[in-house]
DNA sequence: ATAGCATTTAGAGTCTAGTCTAAGTCAATA
DNA sequence: TATTGACTTAGACTAGACTCTAAATGCTAT
């Protein structure tokens, strides 16, 4: 697959896909004789990983940091788990966070429809 | 209230709150007469709603614009509603986004501790 | 009244995560 | 064969949101 369908299928630039590929997020990506890259299956499953985290807000620098220890083999799986379960943990946190103000946003709308706004911002 | 007590109470830095200021997100701030920061009761309400809105992730582009409307009076009523409206429904999307990566991650985290992780990152 | 810490300003610097540019290579088409 | 358009690289640039610096002034305790 080349990196223009890549990029269309997850909905990204060209662009991000190779600097997530010089930051080792992914690859190095197999190119064909002429330098091309050549997107495998197994490329494409880590950018979808990689998105979907990214999308949760979770830093290049974390996932670099999973990736790495994938790459060092079975010996890092307690790591990578307990990795993963902090990523969990400030996920849920930023969840809660959101949820809340949302809660909030969704009051200062009602006092707008129902043309109850006090005076304040 | 100085600035490094509204910044203990809100758990933010001095520079934050002069640059919410500095962009228009605040104040101004009324000063003593030896020009030293007095935030008032008033300022405190829109520091929490203005760190509560961009602890979800709301821009400051966004906030100024809304509270800008706010300045010129009752007659940008609804357009304030609209604007929390469409913030409301990114809100809700970001937050689902996020619902379902974490979804993701507790099943990877799953497979990690019932050792079923297959070979892929 | 002098030390030592907080506050002020303007403006420069930092960090993250891309995004863009320039210069070059390649394959396919007019 | 010349052009067009996609791809390549290294490296510069950008946006957003702070964060820090320097130089000046102010407040408090000794």
């Amino acid at each position: 697959m080349t990196i223009k369908e890549v990029a269309e299928k997850f909905n990204m630039t060209n662009d991000t896909l190779r600097y997530y590929e010089k930051v080792g997020l992914i690859g190095p990506v197999k190119k064909n004789s002429s330098g091309i890259r050549d997107y495998s299956d197994n490329d494409l499953r880590r950018i979808e990983f990689i998105k979907c985290m990214r999308s949760a807000g979770i830093s290049i620098e974390v996932l670099k940091k999973y990736v790495d220890l994938y790459e060092k083999g079975d010996s890092t799986k307690l790591e990578r788990q307990h990795l993963l379960e902090e990523e969990q943990e400030k996920l849920e946190e930023k969840i809660k966070t959101m949820t809340d103000a949302l809660d909030k946003l969704k009051y200062k709308i009602e006092l707008y429809k129902t043309d109850k706004l006090d005076k304040y911002l």
